[in-house]
RNA sequence: GGGCGAUUAACUCAGUUGGUUAGAGUGUCACAUUCACACUGUGGAAGUCGUUGGUUCAAAUCCAAUAUCGCCCA
């Protein structure tokens, strides 16, 4: 019997980094394409790889390795692909930083070898965070991991590229882009973020050139005047109408101004005259393309002011060219008013900087083609979960306007695109040109520009399985079955995924979107990092271990709702572990080295009975709300199932037969009780995996059980239909309500546990007597009786505290033991409780509207309530008139 | 300005086809003191389900309005 004796306290520590590396070592989520088994697929969201894992990945990981685990335990071929981004920009950022410390620019090494100083920090810290997945248990196949720039990657992209600009849809021109005066980059426009800022509306008169007055503009902006290149009105704005067509003077600079009509203008907002800058805003660019303005840029990409502008205000920042502009404008006589004003400010999703609108020349994709067909595929062939995202999908899509995909910055795809010095021939290709395919001269030179991050990411559905090579894993895995991401990079990420996977699969990407919550902090606040209320989930991993930060993201996890994170909660998760420790300890201390082969049918005892049924009913609940992606519930329905029923009553149940001589009884007991742990450890292992392996090594097994000692790689439990037993929760309840019923008694009555107290019951069936005969050792255990008396004629002394359960009459008597009076006032709390809840049925049933219309079922349900209630009610009102009968 | 979501016990949250006497965890109160587990056990208290109207025999659940908060888009 040397059997390994477990620790008194479950310590996950250590288990979790041995299971941890021993699947990685074991190749266990490697799966064979060939193999069998339908196919499941995941890829994982590549987080990038300057990333930290933070509780937005743990959740998003949990969820997914909870899909996985539990498709593999169905049997599937299951791929979950990992995985990292080479983020571009902040890549870029991180490492230019660490040059600065040296007191280098990238410029100063050159493209060439900043790149290879970008790969050498990748090599060296970059993939910290695939550590960090290994730590949250995702049991994802780590041979086939993928990084958005290696180079089967750079295949697909140079591929996709190519293939887009062939058929016409990726172009190049000059546009009015978001501009990163800090990163030097264009931005896309869902890569900048909107913030309300406080500022001002300022009213500056522009002169009419014509001498005969001025019109009064309102701006947030008054720098760019410099750059105005119209003056717009509202044509049905009767104040100002009769100017279309004449000129204004631009202030400060002088020169005439057209001014133009267009509805775009808001007639209520600010003065009504707006200034069109096509150079510096995105809706006067819009404008000024329908009116072929002319478009002048007054900043250069630093975000100061250039020569375009007058010479006064030539090399002045942003703000200080404002300061400036005012200064002369006040001096002229020519500000109004400046009105407090709030506005929306974009700033660059990666350095937070102000964005600044900026003509320049780009690449782009247009996206209404593309964008026609993703939406067409959802629902029909992709559905979103929860369904609602599908109309902010829709509206994204609805309004798309192209993408720009060029981004100045070194690290990333370079763009396949030479320039023909000799002819001014574009060639795009896929493999690099040595001459111009046109004029056939070798002087050609290559786009300075890489490819959004994003435009790799896209791809990530299908390059990840190896395309554009033909591949195995491709057929076999394609489309991948589930998505599992945040809302918040639902048009970054899946929507472009979508138009990739069509464009280039002609298939969707994936089945199935599960679009999961926000993690925020206790107080509903996104955690961030300069907020300073982030939780680390390696943190929390090294206090409470990655079971119960996994179990507590589940539980969680509801549809639709953000998370809001608090430690206390995960502290209480940590516990249940522990619980379920101890109850395997429970075990192990009355298991047999092998268990014995005895059919479970051979199981007496209302508990094996009992426990056997529920353990079908969770099985299959458990199965529906994976199914439905109904994380929470699984936690909920492990959570009540181990803890309130398995170990609350289950456990303290047999405690007797392992304790008693009935060796038949011990051997089929040890037989339900090894059942029900082991397959508790089975449907609690996609979510908390590391316990159940680590508790699935060391549980003895009946001889010929050779399954892998491996849980992981185990199929989820049969059915056991013939277990079914839905006469054993019915006497479960009964046999609970007599025990809860006389322990209430007890305490409430502040009687020592350990004083000695005898019971009666009345009972109302033979069924009943019977069932209550059965557990009667059981009823003295749990409830601490000396004698008891069961009967349909048994009489009670009347000085008895007093329970009815089921219409079985329950007396304790009390002679002795304790005052009256506090008895009285509890059965008066018990009526006083069955009155209300009286009052409401009875009404009900008085409706002759309800008792009309409600359908039979829910008719007959509420007489049953009623009926039950007035019994219990009787029953009570005179065990209590013969408590009262002997108080005198 | 447009859209989406939230509002249920002190706290954090369940409650998807309207039929509950509205549930859970944490916390709280009382009792128990080592027999798997104090990371425990037993029992209790605690909610007019944001507000107002409507539909219905019946509303936390459906509809409308409104308040507060949050997010997304402009």
């Amino acid at each position: 019997m040397a059997r390994k004796e477990l620790a008194k306290a479950y310590e996950p520590w250590d288990v979790e980094e041995k299971w941890e590396s021993h699947w990685e070592e074991n190749k266990t989520f490697t799966p064979d394409p060939d193999g069998p088994g339908e196919s499941y697929s995941i890829v994982i969201p590549p987080p990038n790889v300057t990333g930290v894992l933070h509780m937005g990945h743990a959740l998003n990981l949990t969820l997914q390795d909870i899909l996985c685990r539990f498709q593999r335990q169905q049997g599937k071929n299951v791929l979950w692909v990992p995985g990292t981004d080479h983020a571009g920009i902040a890549t870029q950022n991180v490492v230019e930083r660490q040059l600065k410390e040296e007191g280098l620019t990238r410029h100063d090494l050159g493209r060439e070898k900043f790149v290879e100083r970008v790969w050498d920090w990748k090599k060296e810290k970059g993939d910290h965070i695939l550590g960090q997945i290994r730590r949250m248990g995702a049991s994802v196949d780590w041979t086939r991991e993928c990084f958005t720039f290696d180079d089967q990657r750079a295949k697909a992209v140079r591929e996709v590229f190519v293939k887009l600009f062939n058929d016409g849809l990726i172009y190049k021109g000059d546009y009015i882009i978001n501009w990163c005066n800090r990163c030097h980059t264009a931005l896309a426009d869902d890569e900048v973020e909107h913030e309300d800022k406080p500022g001002h509306l300022y009213h500056i008169k522009y002169p009419l050139a014509d001498g005969s007055g001025h019109l009064v503009v309102a701006t947030t902006r008054p720098e760019t005047m410099l750059a105005d290149t119209a003056i717009c009105v509202n044509p049905e704005d009767d104040r100002f109408n009769h100017l279309i067509g004449k000129k204004a003077i631009l202030p400060l600079v002088g020169k005439e101004l057209p001014i133009i009509g267009d509805t775009y203008v808001d007639i209520e907002f600010g003065t009504g005259c707006l200034k069109v800058t096509p150079g510096h805003d995105m809706n006067d660019w819009e404008l000024g393309r329908k009116h072929d303005l002319e478009v002048i840029s007054v900043l250069d990409e630093e975000g100061n002011v250039n020569e375009k502008a007058p010479e006064k205000y030539q090399g002045l920042s942003v703000t200080d060219a404002r300061k400036a502009v005012m200064a002369d404008l006040e001096a002229e006589g020519l500000v109004v008013e400046v009105v407090d004003h709030a506005h929306s400010v974009g700033v660059c999703y990666r350095c937070k900087s102000t964005i600044e609108p900026h003509v320049s020349l780009q690449w782009f994709v247009s996206m209404k083609p593309l964008a026609e067909k993703a939406r067409a595929a959802v629902p029909a062939e992709t559905q979103i979960y929860p369904e609602h995202w599908t109309k902010t999908y829709y509206e994204w899509l609805d309004n798309i306007r192209d993408w720009c995909i060029s981004r100045q910055i070194w690290w990333g795809h370079r763009i396949p695109a030479w320039t023909c010095e000799e002819c001014g021939e574009l060639i795009v290709t896929i493999d690099d040109p040595t001459a111009c395919s046109k004029c056939g001269s070798a002087k050609i030179e290559r786009d300075e520009d890489v490819l959004d991050t994003w435009f790799s990411s896209a791809l990530w559905p299908f390059s990840t399985l190896g395309w554009p090579d033909d591949t195995q894993e491709l057929a076999k895995y394609y489309p991948t079955s589930c998505l599992v991401t945040g809302f918040d990079i639902l048009f970054f990420w899946v929507a472009r995924m979508m138009m990739m996977g069509l464009q280039f699969k002609d298939q969707v990407p994936f089945k199935h979107v599960y679009i999961h919550a926000l993690v925020r902090d206790e107080k509903g606040k996104k955690m961030s990092k300069s907020t300073g209320n982030v939780i680390d989930p390696l943190d929390i991993i090294g206090k409470y271990g990655a079971d119960a930060l996994r179990f507590t993201l589940t539980s969680f996890a509801a549809m639709g709702r953000d998370i809001k994170l608090s430690e206390q909660r995960i502290e209480g998760y940590k516990h249940f572990m522990n619980k379920i420790w101890n109850a395997t300890r429970f075990a192990m201390m009355n298991l047999p080295d092998e268990i014995p082969a005895v059919e479970l049918s051979e199981a007496d005892g209302l508990a094996n009975k009992w426990i056997l049924h529920r353990l079908e009913e969770v099985k299959k609940s458990i199965t529906v709300a994976t199914n439905e992606y109904k994380f929470n519930e699984i936690a909920q329905i492990l959570y009540k199932f181990i803890w309130s029923e398995f170990c609350d009553w289950y456990l303290e149940m047999i405690k007797p037969t392992f304790y008693g001589e009935d060796e038949a009884a011990k051997a089929a007991t040890q037989k339900v009780l090894w059942t029900v742990l082991s397959e508790i450890m089975l449907l609690l292992h996609p979510v908390t995996p590391f316990i159940t392996q680590e508790i699935w090594s060391v549980l003895p097994r009946p001889a010929g059980d050779d399954r892998s000692d491996d849980i992981a790689t185990l199929p989820f439990p049969d059915m056991r239909p013939e277990c079914l037993n839905p006469d054993a929760v019915k006497q479960m309840e009964l046999f609970m309500g007599v025990v809860s019923g006389t322990r209430n008694i007890r305490t409430e009555l502040l009687i020592a546990p350990a004083q000695k107290l005898d019971l009666l019951i009345k009972t109302v069936s033979d069924a009943d007597k019977a069932v209550l005969e059965d557990n009667v050792t059981l009823i003295k255990s749990l409830a601490r009786f000396e004698n008891v008396t069961i009967g349909p004629d048994v009489e009670a002394p009347k000085a008895s505290g007093a329970a009815v359960v089921q219409g079985n009459e329950i007396s304790v008597p009390l002679e002795g033991v304790v005052d009256f009076d506090a008895e009285i006032a509890r059965l008066d709390k018990n009526l006083a409780k069955i009155d209300k809840n009286m009052i409401g049925v009875t009404k009900k049933l008085g409706n002759p509207g309800f008792v009309n219309n409600a359908p039979p079922a829910v008719l007959e349900k509420e007489k049953g309530k009623l009926a039950e209630m007035e019994e219990e009610k009787t029953k009570l009102s005179e065990l209590k008139a013969r408590l009262q009968s002997v108080m005198g």
